[in-house]
DNA sequence: CTCTAAAGCGACCTCTTGTCGCATTATAGC
DNA sequence: GCTATAATGCGACAAGAGGTCGCTTTAGAG
């Protein structure tokens, strides 16, 4: 059979993938280099060495393509980056502080910052997100049972990196850490199951 | 004295200053609705009844109006939103909570996302959050000083509002604030200024 | 060697940022 | 009231970005 190769993979098949990955590879480096606002399709395409036009024939607009980036990048990484930490906040911390220094890691967080501008990269970046904390990959929404203090320490870091611009060292995630407790087990009583509680006084 | 009204300002300047005002009043209500890549000059233009073009003329840049009006906003709004918490984490949060929700809040926190992708827009946002936050004013860049809890407080709500797309309810400032205990004051022994420490590994 | 899917290619449209020159209006000084 | 002058209104323009279209070329499949 001359269009399977020994992996059995369709040659076909295996040019889109190559064609596609191109274009997918060059879409994270710039959004980790630049931003989203601050690369454009042509840039990708030369990066890629792709037809503008052609990247318009697989993925219907510029978030198209970030978001299936993202999502295409996501399942790979978490090994070298999150994984498993267990519980502990102090693991999960280094591991955050770790990943938004990957590439990739640039890009999830860049996408992150740019959410409520973008529509259609929400579900994609919510979700890889989330799935980096811990939470069930194939969700839609982000899971409420998530414990606070992982949150917490999520944006203190976000917040510790764009907002105060200092670095995130071993020294500053010890100390958020230890001012961060997890009240998730023994606290539940008092505040239990917290984003499920019936609002109080949304509107203030 | 033709040209000076009762109030000894000069006619002249009060023109400028309500043509100005009405282009910053417009900026920050689109950019509380809309976000900052998603309005344009044109439509702060046709919102605040002023040509397109005068805009420019006042402004080089889209990037610098939104800057002003962040900056002007501010000074003006602290007395509705964030003041004096002295130092009690759960004032503010509850003050950060109803501030975001303001149109200006909502402006400065759009603003504040979008940090990475503008550098004009830095330094003006990034003084306008840390003033609220109950910096120093005037100052260029963040205060180091600034105690850790109040801007893991910070972090985790914006997380909270941004990321989680869960509403700030009083509940949840409330186990938020006891999850984040203020160490600084007993534990700036072992963590002193923590901001000013010298990077241990930065690369990792 | 032909058929076909996928990609290359260039033209085109619309919107947005930013600029320019000129006409118009309102203020300032007389 | 009359005239300088500053500020704004106004329309045209260029450049760059997102997005679309029709046609050609190439590379697998049979």
């Amino acid at each position: 059979m001359a269009g399977v190769d020994a992996t059995g993979v369709p040659k076909l098949r295996r040019r889109r993938d190559a064609f596609a990955n191109a274009a997918r590879q060059a879409a994270l480096a710039l959004l980790a280099e630049r931003g989203y606002a601050n690369f454009s399709l042509a840039d990708v395409a030369v990066a890629a060495g792709i037809h503008r036009a052609s990247l318009y024939r697989r993925w219907p607009t510029k978030s198209a393509l970030v978001a299936d980036a993202i999502t295409t990048a996501i399942p790979v990484s978490p090994g070298d980056a999150l994984s498993a930490h267990g519980g502990r906040l102090e693991e999960l911390g280094r591991a955050l502080a770790r990943f938004i220094e990957t590439p990739v890691g640039r890009a999830v967080v860049r996408l992150l910052l740019a959410l409520p501008d973008d529509v259609e990269i929400e579900a994609a970046t919510r979700n890889a997100w989330t799935e980096l904390m811990g939470g069930a990959p194939g969700e839609s929404g982000v899971d409420p049972e998530l414990p606070l203090a992982q949150f917490t320490v999520a944006g203190a870091i976000l917040h510790r990196v764009f907002v105060e611009r200092q670095s995130v060292t071993d020294r500053y995630i010890a100390a958020l850490v230890k001012s961060v407790q997890p009240l998730d087990t023994d606290t539940v009583e008092t505040t239990p199951n917290l984003a499920v509680i019936p609002p109080d006084n949304q509107g203030n």
